[in-house]
Formats: C-alpha cells, sequence, structure tokens
DNA sequence: CATTTATGATAGCATTACTATTATATTTGC
DNA sequence: GCAAATATAATAGTAATGCTATCATAAATG
C-alpha cells in the first residue's frame, strides 16, 4: 500500500518528526501545502493555524505529525540535502575524473533548481527558495547544540564531506575544504537571494549563469587545479 | 549637552527608528540591553516586554523608539556596518599599497572581534555574534525590497563597494568583485558560527586563525594575486 | 465486525505584538 | 522660577500565535 506516489523516497531523520508525514495522505499534503504557504507568506507568517485551513484540515492534526514549525522547517531543509546528496551521487556516477566530479558536483550545488517532478508532494523548485530563504532558521538557533546532537544535520554535514573528500583527491594538502564547500554552498544561496533582492552585492554578467561560474572559478583557484572546461 | 557618552556617534539610517535612541538616556540604556538580552535568549525569544523589565521600564516605552523587534534588529545591524566601514577606513589609512589595503581590510572584515570600548553603551564583542547569529533574519524576509526601498542596507552595499573597489584597484578585469566580498563576510560570519556549533562544516587549524587565513588565500587566488604577507 | 488508530471539531490558555489612555516626571523656553 | 511642552511610566485591552486537551467520528486492520 505504501509507495504508490512515488517509486522510493528519501528517508530524513526521524527525530525532526513526531509521525512521518510520507506515511499517510495527510502527511503528504502538509509536506506540500506547507511548501506552498512558507514560498508565500514567508516562514515567519506560516502557521499550523492557517496551513490547516489550506488543506482543509486542522492545526491540532498537524501537531500530530510534527512538533512545531521550526521542525517542520528541519524537515523540509533535511529532505532537501538528502536529494541534493541524491542528485550529486546520480550527477557523477561514472565519471571516474575527480576534477570534472567537482565540476559536476559545484554545478549541482550552486545552480539554478528547477521543478524536476520525480516527488509528487515536493516542488522541488519552491523548496529551494524556501532553503535559500529560510533554511539559515533552522540552525542559527539557541537550540542549535541540542538539535545537533539529535542529528538533525547530519545530511548537511555528510554531503559537505563527500564534496570534500573530492577536493582532497585533487589536492591532499588544501587545508580547507570543508570551510570551502559549506562557504560555497551557502554562498551560492545568499547569492541568488542578493541577485533577486539586493542585486548591489552581487555581478550579473550577461549571457552566463554568474553564480555557477564564480564558484567553480573561485573553487578551483582556492585549491590550485584547473577547471577541466576552462 | 548631547554626546557627553562618547566624543562621536555613528549615524544610522533615520528611517529604522522613530525616535534616535541615541537621542536619550532610555534610547541608549534600550540599544544597550537589548543588545544583552538578544545574545542571551536569541532573537526569537526576545520581546520588548521583557526588555522593558529588563531595563525597569516599559513596553510602550520601547515602541516609542522602534516600530518592532526587527526594525530594532536593523538598528543594530545597520550600526555595526558602519563601525565596520569606520574600523576599515581607519584600517587603511596611509596605506598605499593596493594589495596590502585588501589584505588588512579582509582581516578587519573576518577577524574574531574583541570588546573594544569606544562605544559607552555598545558591546561590541556581544553585537558580532548578534550578527553573526542572526543579521539574515533582518534581511531574509517578505519585506526586503520594501526595507530595501528605503535604504536599510545602505550601509553594508556601500561597504561592500568600497572594498570590492580595492579588488579592481589590484585587478581591474576581475569579473565578480562584489559577489567575492559579500560571499567573503557572509561566510566567515557562517564559519565562525560553525565552528562554535557544527564543527564538521569547518576545518580548525592549530595555532593559526583558519578563518582570516582561508578568506586572505581563498580572496587573493580568486583574483590572480599575491598577498603581501604569504 | 470489534478494536485500534487517525482525523476532525471545538475550546481553552499563556504569551506575543501591538495600541490606547491616562498620569506623572522632566525639560525647555520665557 | 514657572508654564507649557515633551518624555516616560503604568495600566489595560485586543487580535493573533503557539500550543494542549477533550471528545466525537471515520477509516483501517486484525
Amino acid at each position: 500500500m505504501q509507495d504508490l506516489f512515488t517509486s522510493f523516497s528519501l528517508q530524513v531523520n526521524n527525530r525532526v518528526y513526531i509521525k512521518n508525514p510520507e506515511s499517510s495522505a495527510l502527511g503528504r499534503r502538509i509536506v506540500e501545502s506547507s511548501i506552498n504557504l512558507i514560498d508565500e507568506v514567508g516562514f515567519e507568517a506560516f502557521t499550523f493555524r492557517k496551513l490547516g485551513l489550506e488543506i482543509h484540515s486542522n492545526e491540532a492534526s498537524i501537531y500530530r505529525y510534527f512538533e512545531s514549525k521550526y521542525k517542520l522547517l528541519l524537515y523540509l531543509t533535511s529532505w532537501y540535502w538528502c536529494w541534493m546528496e541524491y542528485r550529486i551521487a546520480f550527477g557523477l556516477a561514472n565519471i571516474p575524473a575527480p576534477e570534472e566530479r567537482l565540476e559536476k558536483a559545484i554545478k549541482l550545488l550552486t545552480e539554478n533548481i528547477e521543478l524536476d517532478g520525480s516527488f509528487e508532494h515536493i516542488n522541488e523548485y519552491k523548496l529551494n527558495k524556501i532553503v535559500i530563504a529560510e533554511s539559515s532558521k533552522s540552525y542559527m538557533t539557541k537550540e542549535v547544540d541540542q538539535n545537533n546532537k539529535e542529528g538533525f544535520f547530519a545530511g548537511y554535514k555528510q554531503l559537505v564531506g563527500r564534496v570534500s573528500d573530492i577536493i582532497l583527491e585533487i589536492n591532499p594538502t588544501y587545508k580547507y575544504p570543508h570551510m570551502l564547500i559549506s562557504t560555497l554552498i551557502e554562498g551560492a544561496h545568499h547569492q541568488r537571494f542578493f541577485a533577486q533582492h539586493l542585486p548591489r552585492l552581487t555581478d550579473a554578467v550577461n549571457g552566463e549563469d554568474a553564480i555557477i561560474e564564480f564558484s567553480k572559478e573561485a573553487t578551483f583557484k582556492a585549491i590550485g587545479a584547473k577547471c577541466p572546461t576552462k
């Protein structure tokens, strides 16, 4: 009976939810509509009451899935990093040269995300916008150490670790692979936000995706390697 | 009668406040204690009621200075960027070589901030922690475009612009100076947070401030120049 | 088909994010 | 030195938020 909605699903740390939203139609509606609603009104104005109205259900029912809207945000961001890792795992399959692997990984990490439809109830395009604008609110909190202990950021850390390993394959003496990759990911997200809202903090260049190009160039130069396509 | 408390003061965009908090003892207490309280409990749990209790004043009085706690945060971050620009202006005075100017600017932008005591009612050490952990909440909002029109981010943009100009002095053909500097600033802040709370996202190195070193190295390599002290 | 489990509807409560009103200090201008 | 203006304090009130509890009903499962 399960998994009718998609052929496989991504596993998010089971402590971010009370009841797995993938396990029921209501749960999937909660996730799907929360993405729409957060994208629309922003995380501060987003409430479970409003979400309940939206899905013709009710606040109390949503609380049976998620302890708070912060946990729901944590669920969404964890799902996103899980999905990103899966994209990268697929995207790099059968590419042997580490330089090419790194270039591809950077592209996947920093490019604009389009709706891809692999997951019925998740709109990747909107989720990416949410991750860009709201994800820092999921870890820039007073509860970060507690949450970290419970493993809520494991997906993100694992992703950073994997890409860092490619860097070390290319240049085993490079001292700051984790810094470089986490800066790159957060940086690209910030730049996408700035490009939309605070353009004086970026440099738009006609006819290219400046954010991807900047990221590739800066990364390869930092580790003293040559980007395959440059 | 004014400016007894310090020999000069930094000018923050006057639309972020209703009444200038520098203009009265109560205003200064509001700013001073808001820094302590936000640092202590975090921005989400911070309320004007609690702040009123803390300073033995009252919620309604605080609302005469700031429209909301978001505007107060905007005031604090604007003050911070203003202060940072003043630090850089002083720090680079009389240094002619642009490479040395850039290196010094990077240090000032990315180093750990200590309490410096130039401003009676502002604890720069705590303010830096607040900017690191909370400042994205001041622009990652649905009101960002409106706020930007009103000039609330002018200080930050100006700072990025000035440092970008140094980069262009060194390498006039570098395509992404604004991206590089804004990534650097946000990145260093993120790294300081990660070093404290999510160390697997960083690379601590004994006996050096890895964040400053990483920032200098990455910046100079990106623009194809040599860092004077390396 | 009996029982467990999931959902829905309603209510309630403490806190938040304000606004309004009125009283009392404090400053200032003359 | 006093009147008038202004700033602050105290209190109260309102709609919304972030929950929790209770009970009824529907659906699934064994």
